[in-house]
DNA sequence: TAGAATACCAAGCAAGTGCTTGGTTGTTTT
DNA sequence: AAAACAACCAAGCACTTGCTTGGTATTCTA
């Protein structure tokens, strides 16, 4: 017997509480009790709205692979070029990232705790890592990018890159992350060196 | 000098011992029983080698500060032009990831809590900081690096990279780290573009 | 050879963990 | 007005957590 998703209000506002403490604390460091004291009740009353933690922690990051996936097959939808695909992923990654950024964090600390608990982790990582090296090696057929370097590292240094972005990354500062996903794709479509120093 | 990859006390086994469990398990994941078990030995009896949890991590993290800050000293009395400097740092962190994988391990999935134990956790990463943005900023001074890319941001790009490498590193694959470090290197100095592309 | 140091065991404590059970409100629906 | 429902409380269970205490072998040292 599933509950059903209608009345979202209470359940939504819990699911809040619980991924900002799990960003904040750690899934193991935020306890059932912790959660229940700032919705305002007891920690026994949260299972009339969920079954478990587990599951609390299996619906807030569905929430992000929604918004994930939903944002690349837009950028993938407007056929640009390779170079500004890759840019355009990179941003729409970090947008994500602002909306959901308790999500990301979440992700990346507790890996090896939701390894084992999210049913299609893997799954969904594969999914995101061929829909970047695709677009590289493409734009390595189409000779708009250099064929020296392995797709699957230059990937991994990309996503690397923007996880770390949830870690330093201030709400109320002047950057958006926006800003930040222009400077890193330009960094690493263009390189560093400048361009007078590019033959 | 390297630490001999033979422990040389019963202290360092252990130690050896809790890092791996930490960076497999996370440190509220692994208990000190299951220290003790893989050391053959009961849970109190780590309590005659260590005052606390804590004051393992603490002795683990230490250990890689120190090859890290060592690694990254010798970089820079080679006095090498600022890209060349920047890509054996770069190179020079991802040597040391291969040497300690568990602390950079610990180091980015624990943060929540090491923040609170370790005692120079955030002038250590400061002192990184700065490290890297001095040479990113005589770089523009010297006109080799482009001047429209702020160097924090680059910096934290390249960090969040550098760190992520622990999470997919295979330590029985092919690759080395030094060749990883020299695939990055060349993305984030050169660029994704092809040289017929790079006007 | 006596004494100290080292490395450990056996047992357990206080606190915290996720979760369960049985019951009580206030609101909605019929 | 009756029934149904969602939201919650109060109490506690079984278990795990880091850590403590008091004691015992073994080895090294003076």
């Amino acid at each position: 017997m599933k509950t059903l998703k209608k009345p979202a209000t209470r359940r939504q506002e819990i699911l809040d509480i619980a991924a900002a403490g799990f960003a904040r604390s750690g899934f193991d460091g935020y306890s059932v009790r912790e959660i229940a004291q700032e919705a305002d009740i007891l920690s026994g009353s949260l299972y009339h709205h969920f079954a478990s933690k587990n599951e609390m922690v299996i619906e807030i990051m569905d929430r992000y692979w929604q918004s994930l996936f939903n944002a690349y097959s837009q950028v993938l939808a407007s056929n640009k070029p390779p170079d500004q695909t890759l840019t355009d992923l990179i941003i729409a990654s970090l947008t994500v990232a602002e909306e959901c950024p308790n999500e990301v964090r979440i992700l990346h600390q507790d890996w090896h705790y939701l390894d084992a608990v999210l049913p299609n982790l893997s799954d969904n990582m594969s999914q995101i890592e061929h829909t970047f090296t695709d677009i590289l090696k493409m734009g390595i057929d189409q000779k708009i990018i250099r064929n020296d370097l392995n797709p699957r590292i230059a990937y991994r240094t990309i996503m690397g890159a923007i996880a770390w972005v949830t870690r330093w990354y201030n709400t109320n500062g002047s950057l958006t992350m926006k800003q930040i996903g222009k400077t890193q794709a330009t960094l690493w479509v263009n390189g560093l060196l400048s361009d007078n120093k590019n033959s």
